[in-house]
RNA sequence: CGCGGGGUAGAGCAGUUGGCAGCUCGGCGGGCCCAUAACCCGCAGGUCGUGGGUUCGAGUCCCACCCCCGCAA
């Protein structure tokens, strides 16, 4: 059997897993991948490549980079001269227009980290933590042209624990699921698989993270800000202020119930060297803490270069 | 040339107008105690990021460079 000429299009760490998947497999022939433009990023505004480009160039693969999909006329008529079989999209990052998801023979396989139709959308896992769900999953799907919508091939399912943090959960997922991609890309092509419509009726949908989200609101539960905690863990990285700056929480942090001790919310109760918060309800013991210009830390460390603490309001 | 904070003992920090380098924790030794991460006594541990300059004298002032971090993108 010939090998399936696939164009693979995805953008960050987490789509390089499938695509390495793909590579190592052997039955595939990678003839083009689609990515992000390079961009200007961190600190000296340097301009840093995609992690899928990253691999692209170290096989020497056919690589695109449109500014924006949807205006590039010329590319699907680029892509159709390759006469590819699959198209296999992982967390692109760009809405992806019906011409191009056309120009492979037997469609665009996509890969979404949720149990869909639940958390269609640009944030899924970090949703599905922030809700307290007990599971979810990945699920291999066909795209059509609306988002996280099309027929799906398969699923597989994953429990969640409190403590599961959004990058953890990121990885855990794509090793779950590499190789049911790989087997339901095989099966699809091979006519072997059924693709089953989704129960559109059940959708939920969740949209994109920024960064005004990740500002911890102390009148909250304890459990929610825990959640909002690990759910943006590292990125964007849950915040508040303390006497005019920043600070970041990391996880983990331990939910405390006592009912007979009354603070207001964000208020900073020092205890037995332990660093506590007053929330909305409850209160949150925290482990790990950055302030702004210095380097992630302990909450004892934090407490012995910070003197009187204790009783300050975080914002 | 995007904006900003920082580099001082193993860790976290302080160090005033330039004048003997400190605090808390940890480590080591000893003491107290039925006992302890508690308490008491003692000890060790620093080329103050690097190089140059000013000065009688620099952690501190000036110049250059290296490294870490927050924002923004």
């Amino acid at each position: 059997m010939d090998k399936i000429k696939t164009i693979f299009v995805g953008t960050p760490e987490f789509s390089t897993h499938y695509l390495n998947a793909i590579i190592n497999d052997g039955r595939f022939d990678v003839v083009a991948v689609i990515t992000q433009s390079d961009k200007p990023s961190g600190r000296k505004h340097e301009i840093i490549q995609s992690p899928v480009k990253k691999i692209a160039l170290e096989k020497d693969f056919k690589i695109f980079q449109p500014e924006r999909l949807k205006a590039d006329i010329n590319i699907a008529s680029e892509l159709k001269t390759l006469k590819a079989d699959l198209m296999i999209v992982v967390a692109y990052g760009q809405i992806i227009p019906k011409e191009i998801l056309e120009v492979a023979r037997y469609g665009a396989i996509n890969v979404h980290p949720s149990l869909l139709p639940k958390y269609r959308g640009a944030s899924p896992v970090q949703s599905a933590i922030l809700n307290g769900e007990e599971k979810t999953g990945v699920t291999i799907m066909l795209m059509d042209e609306k988002m996280d919508h099309g027929p799906i091939l398969s699923q597989v399912e994953r429990k969640l624990s409190e403590e599961e943090t959004n990058d953890i959960l990121h990885e855990k997922l794509a090793d779950l699921s590499t190789d049911l991609l790989i087997s339901s890309a095989i099966k699809f092509i091979n006519g072997e698989i059924k693709p089953i419509e989704q129960d559109h009726d059940q959708a939920t949908f969740c949209r994109i993270i920024n960064k005004e989200d990740a500002k911890v609101d102390w009148n909250k539960s304890a459990q929610e800000i825990k959640r909002k905690i690990y759910a943006f863990h590292p990125w964007p990285g849950t915040w508040t202020m303390l006497d005019g700056k920043r600070i970041k929480i990391f996880p983990p942090t331990k939910i405390l119930k006592q009912k007979n001790i009354k603070k207001s919310p964000g208020q900073i109760i020092i205890n037995n060297n332990e660093l506590i918060v007053a929330c909305g309800e409850d209160f949150l013991k925290l482990d790990r803490l950055q302030l702004e210009g210095k380097k992630e830390m302990n909450a004892d460390d934090f407490l012995r270069g910070y003197e009187d603490l204790n009783g300050k309001i975080l914002a």
